[in-house]
DNA sequence: AGTTAAAGATTACAGATGTAGTCAAAAAAA
DNA sequence: TTTTTTTGACTACATCTGTAATCTTTAACT
């Protein structure tokens, strides 16, 4: 059921744009993306319209211009990538990627206590199932 | 310094045979691939001169064949890459991946198990640095 | 020694991707 | 109203990828 879109790696730059704000026209899309990467205007238009033509973004006319919207969400979307990469690359053990990170020191304070949470959350709701 | 090779799919999988054991011959390479993979015996052998050619694979002669083994550590290829998408999806935060993962009720007990352990270990770690 | 079979090298070819340029229509400006 | 600009549509083109087929060399078999 979830959308099984393939987002390049270009395309998903213009996609996150649109997950920040959205609907925007492309005018005002292209502005933003340019603020990080140095792409003509040309490519970002095309890279839209790769987009909606998958399916990963849609569009309603607002006078001459249109005004895109992201149709896939982005925690659906960061979940099916992540998996895949799990899967991929650690034969879906999530802790294998984890511990590469913990491994060459790449783990900050902040991710330790954001992991603890984490944990502490997925417990608790681990004993309200169980009651 | 690190190896900075894009890999495909197609190649990750040749990569993760030579991974298991190497070095070896094509031949051998080919009967392991298909194991898990319905591609021709020419595919995977194209898609192993593609690998020596980025790089990522070496080889020496063995008579009339080659013995291949790789040349990117697998540690270092997992981090890499996992890295990458840590900072393209989830700017950088490694636990917006993984509470990604206990939002859909996708991480098992082993998991967590794993993820404590890791903690404890990364803390022992700070102790120590911290004397 | 001649023939065959197997290995790597080279070639093929369509679809995806990065990166625009050109064209046509319509809106905005003069 | 004529001209210019802006927008999206269409075209372009080299490289990468998936997926082999063919060519060439050399080892192995007869």
């Amino acid at each position: 059921m979830n959308s099984n879109i393939d987002i390049s790696n270009a395309e998903l730059t213009i996609l996150k744009v649109l997950w920040e704000s959205s609907p925007r026209l492309s005018a005002d899309i292209v502005i933003d993306v340019q603020k990080t990467h140095d792409w003509h205007e040309k490519t970002i238009k095309t890279l839209l319209s790769r987009l909606v033509k998958k399916g990963a973004v849609d569009f309603e006319k607002s006078g001459r211009a249109y005004c895109y919207s992201p149709r896939v969400n982005q925690q659906d979307y960061q979940k099916r990538v992540s998996s895949t990469l799990v899967d991929r690359l650690f034969s879906g053990r999530l802790s294998g990627l984890v511990s590469g990170f913990a491994q060459q020191r790449d783990l900050s304070r902040d991710d330790v206590e954001s992991l603890k949470r984490i944990i502490a959350e997925w417990e608790e709701q681990q004993e309200q199932n169980n009651d």
